[in-house]
DNA sequence: ATGGTCGCGGAGCGA
């Protein structure tokens, strides 16, 4: 079993590219975030032609996580069920076999003290709060998408520079240690325990090309999911062809590698 | 400190 997990940054603008990718991986589950289209304009058709059973949770222009599946995706649950956040479609979760998966969209918080920051930290109390009460860590939970938060300071590639910046602040790397703190394990260090690897590359510094990256895009696991884990990669090609993503898509492998 | 590039939707917002 593969599990993938891709912010898009609009998967009408990326199909072309996600369906050449599909073919190529063949990942068994991929959880999008970004797909900034309603669920009727979703691209369900062309998915579902590659075998890939489709669950959305869209809304207009902005934001937007789905779980595609070759393998039966039952028990679909939309949002976190706090109605103080759920205008926002930033959660999808699924039953596939027996994992449970999650595609999470982490609010981005713009800058430290804007008032989309504190949004931010409440944000993850609340998925906190979800979790603890929907996600049994006895049981095989695959946290996946883009948090929008380095873990420390291995996931920058210049920690001075963001030294209590967006993305790698105190506050914030406390609010993921509190998702961390149910139970979940980075899969990335169950393999590598170096710094250098990263998801994200911002557009407007040309920061790909200058390897000015970080590791923003996750995949935390339940000890049954962490011990079953048997691979671990980010496929930084995909960021690199014409009109790419932001970010490069994340892939971990489940029993026999195959 | 500032600016830079994307995508949506058709101006400005979000990232």
């Amino acid at each position: 079993m593969r599990i993938a997990t891709w912010n898009v940054n609009s998967v009408r603008a990326r199909l072309e590219s996600l369906l050449a990718w599909l073919e190529i991986r063949s990942p068994d589950v991929v959880c999008l975030q970004e797909t900034k289209c309603l669920d009727e304009r979703f691209p369900r058709e062309e998915l579902e032609g590659l075998g890939y059973q489709v669950a959305h949770h869209g809304q207009r222009a902005y934001n937007g996580v789905a779980i595609l599946s070759r393998r039966s995706l039952e028990d679909v649950v939309r949002g976190i069920g706090d109605e103080r956040f759920d205008s926002e479609a930033r959660v999808i979760g699924a039953q596939i076999e027996d994992f449970l998966v999650l595609s999470v969209y982490a609010v981005n918080g713009v800058e430290v003290g804007h008032d989309r920051f504190d949004h931010k930290l409440r944000w993850f109390r609340a998925l906190r709060d979800f979790l603890a009460l929907r996600y049994p860590m006895n049981e095989k939970v695959v946290l996946c998408g883009d948090l929008n938060v380095t873990i420390d300071d291995r996931d920058v590639w210049d920690p001075q520079r963001w030294r209590e910046r967006i993305l790698c602040s105190t506050p914030e790397r406390e609010a993921l240690e509190g998702i961390l703190a149910l139970g979940f394990k980075d899969a990335l260090r169950k393999f590598r325990q170096e710094g250098g690897v990263y998801t994200w590359w911002d557009y407007r510094l040309r920061g790909f090309e200058r390897g000015w990256g970080l590791r923003i895009d996750h995949m935390l696991l339940s000890a049954p999911a962490f011990d079953a884990c048997t691979g671990f990669e980010v496929d930084v090609e995909a960021r690199e062809g014409k009109k790419p993503s932001d970010h490069a898509p994340v892939v971990a492998t489940f029993g026999d590698p195959g």
